[in-house]
RNA sequence: GUGGGUGUAGCUCAGCUGGUAGAGCACCUGGUUGUGGUCCAGGAUGUCGCGGGUUCGAGUCCCGUCACUCACCCCA
């Protein structure tokens, strides 16, 4: 304990769970990789205008849940609450659409925040892997991301993840559709803050939990039925995508997100293990964004994937990674000078390519053997000037507990050898 | 922002109607002066979250406070 923790909201990744993080940042980004997906990294803060236009004024996560401040310079800046805004942003700045090969695809792994009541799997700093394909109109593009995040889902051994698919339409049927919805839900009986809703944004009131309000949701005008020919033949050719590359999908007209940017293609990855939140991944079109931050007609899509809830997934059903072991090899001296010579050897283990470690401290023999079998190494190094002297060292199985000496220069390609 | 739950050893927790603390695991030592994991014997550990109140006496009751946690809301 020291007088200080860890902020509210916040957590430390500490070993042997942060190597389970690691490995699920790694999925997620090793199918982007090979679909041609581009590292992008931009920074933690931006310009609160960035998000407040970008992302919605309507949304809470700009109206309660940013970190902005003021600068000692005037500036005024936020810690950035998702990605999609910045990775536009960047490029833009950079004209990355100007070369003449759309979609710019990147993607990206970072830290994101936002100033919430904490609440298992929701936090106030959080991870999530992302990716966007910025700057092409075309479903399969949209199938595209979506698979990318699926193979991510399988490769990890998930299989409770479900994938929740819907049109918000675009800007020739979303405004009729909305005036629609409007009528309808100003008829309801909701509390006063559902009602300013209604007029701000009235899609969101669909995405309302409470069952005092979906009890009154019964023949709602759908945005389904209400998408223009384009949109609705979009829209098709998404989902004959997924079905014709396997991917399983609900239908969920009533899914809506919580970022005004989405045009046309939403979805959402939910997971029933994560206490009262559900999504491990979210993402859409969003055609309009480019415009909104000043940039010309980009319309493109993107999701991103949230790493702290993905974990909780992997816990909630049990699923153990495959995490390769921290030390193969532990090298235990005795005297100094075996010291000198154990440790060259673990040197050179480690350059051949061996996860090795030392007992560090002139520990005792007892209890560097302890140390050795905590390690979870699987082969032992033990040496003191009795083999020193006859030139070999000994090299001890430690599930087995079978020991046997090896010549010095032969040590590398023996421990090999028994490891593979 | 609103509501509930919980704070006792490194960890997980027990502690009945108030009588100044306990278990399991982990840890340390020895059995083995050059051998871990198993086994046996022994050992250390606590401002009982913090502050106040009631009482002869508070881990236990009351009030406050902080922290953590869960849920509403919202989302990754």
């Amino acid at each position: 304990m020291s007088t200080f923790q860890a902020p509210k909201g916040t957590y430390d990744l500490l070993p042997p769970d942060s190597a389970v993080y690691l490995a699920v940042r790694e999925a997620m980004a090793a199918p982007l990789r090979r679909a041609g997906y581009g590292y992008v990294e931009t920074p933690g803060f931006e310009n609160v205008e960035l998000f407040s236009r970008g992302v919605g004024e309507s949304t809470d996560i700009v109206t309660k849940e940013m970190y902005a401040f003021t600068t000692k310079g005037g500036d005024n800046l936020a810690l950035r609450p998702e990605g999609t805004a910045s990775v536009l942003r960047a490029a833009l700045e950079a004209n990355l659409h100007r070369g003449g090969n759309l979609p710019v695809k990147l993607w990206y792994s970072g830290s994101y925040y936002r100033y919430e009541k904490p609440q298992a799997g929701r936090y106030r700093h959080f991870s999530q892997v992302g990716a966007e394909a910025i700057g092409a109109e075309d479903p399969v593009l949209d199938a595209e991301l979506i698979v990318l995040a699926v193979d991510a889902h399988r490769s990890l051994g998930l299989s409770n993840v479900r994938l929740l698919l819907n049109s918000l339409g675009d800007k020739e049927c979303r405004p009729v559709y909305r005036a629609a919805l409007q009528d309808f839900l100003r008829g309801l009986d909701l509390d006063e803050d559902t009602r300013q809703r209604i007029e701000i944004n009235p899609l969101r009131v669909l995405d309302d939990k409470r069952e005092s309000v979906q009890a009154q949701l019964t023949g709602v005008p759908l945005i389904a039925d209400h998408l223009c020919e384009a949109c609705k033949a979009y829209h098709e050719q998404v989902r004959e995508v997924l079905t014709a590359e396997g991917v399983a999908y609900t239908d969920d007209p009533k899914l809506v997100r919580g970022l005004d940017y989405y045009t046309r293609t939403t979805f959402e990855f939910v997971h029933e293990g994560l206490g009262s939140q559900s999504a491990v991944g979210g993402g859409g079109r969003y055609d309009g964004l480019s415009e909104m931050i000043g940039g010309p007609a980009l319309p493109s899509v993107g999701w991103a994937l949230g790493v702290d809830r993905t974990v909780l997934a992997l816990r909630a059903e049990g699923v153990e990674l495959p995490l390769p072991a921290m030390t193969d090899v532990y090298a235990v001296p005795l005297g100094e000078e075996a010291r000198r010579a154990l440790f060259t050897i673990v040197t050179a283990l480690r350059r051949a390519g061996v996860a090795a470690d030392f007992a560090y401290g002139g520990k005792g023999m007892k209890n560097a053997m302890k140390s050795a079998n905590r390690s979870g190494a699987r082969l032992a190094l033990v040496a003191g000037e009795r083999d020193l002297a006859e030139g070999v060292i000994q090299l001890k199985d430690l599930d087995s507990g079978d020991q046997a000496p090896v010549a010095l220069d032969e040590i590398v390609t023996a421990v090999k050898e028994r490891l593979a």
